[in-house]
DNA sequence: CGCAAGTTAGTTGTGCACAACTCAATTGAC
DNA sequence: GTCAATTGAGTTGTGCACAACTAACTTGCG
């Protein structure tokens, strides 16, 4: 893979460029789930949750934000609210007592069926490849794990 | 570019990884910028606002709404907390009583220097090359386009 | 001219994200 | 066995993002 010289300034801009971008990406996404969802009642971070539990079955609070990379501070209203739509139900782990683990409900359990189409949506709404969409989802990996270092 | 049949399952499941890709992405950028801007007293959007006027001088909250996609309900606050950290100065337009200028203060010019630095230093902590840095901000582009169409 | 429609900022309310902290339960060093 | 350190959840405070709304101003149509 041969690259022609670049100058400093260009390469700064072109990183401006690239965190830009993601932001905006990573918004733009934001704001087309939040009309996908919004028929289910949920927000995205709230999803993110729900994929979880609905692939996982009962997980503790601290397995979800290792999964999702999200801090109790994040977590914990998210899914008391989650609590209160009627979506999870929270009890503590009897052998741990400081764990408290996050069950479905029926109607989580029931949600399910509603969301399946959703992914689909959001799929043609990128209006990538399938290549494309793997291409991109490996550079967005690289980078996190590299920023994870820092 | 040939391709192999992908099947409904992986298909919805490439998509939640790269949507879910671009989420952890952002926000581990994100955090990395939280440290690298913390000696200049911004965060990274506040950071956007500053490139916009330090690259093209007085701008009305419209236009540099318009280059960020951000609205008045999150520019407005921000606004006011740059004014308040001295960096930038809020003035009504002459000519539009409706417009409010942004111009940069003393002190928010002279940040320019101290920001200088910022750019190489994100760049290295993305782990990325040049040529990928170009593909990921083609396909980020193209995302976000395609987004904001629906 | 005079008023309806559109434009521009700002406000309010909800929710996510994270730092810094508290508190209770657990674990481990001694 | 006791107590200090660690762990897990939650709370508080700050800031971003956006929807829905208001207020002030401008423009254009009659």
């Amino acid at each position: 893979m041969t690259t022609l010289p670049v100058s400093d300034a260009e390469l700064l801009r072109l990183d401006h460029q690239v965190c830009f971008s993601l932001h905006a990406a990573s918004r733009a996404f934001g704001n087309v789930y939040r009309d996908a969802l919004k028929e289910l009642g949920l927000t995205y971070p709230q999803y993110l949750v729900m994929l979880v539990l609905w692939e996982h079955g009962p997980e503790p609070v601290k397995s979800i934000g290792e999964r999702l990379r999200l801090d109790s501070g994040t977590l914990s209203p998210l899914l008391k609210r989650l609590e209160t739509a009627g979506l999870v139900h929270r009890e503590r782990s009897p052998e741990d007592e400081r764990s408290v683990i996050i069950r479905l409900t029926g109607a989580g359990e029931e949600l399910r069926e509603r969301a399946l189409p959703v992914p689909r949506r959001m799929m043609a709404a990128t209006g990538l490849t399938v290549d494309e969409l793997r291409t991109l989802r490996s550079l967005l990996g690289r980078v996190t794990g590299a920023l994870d270092e820092a």
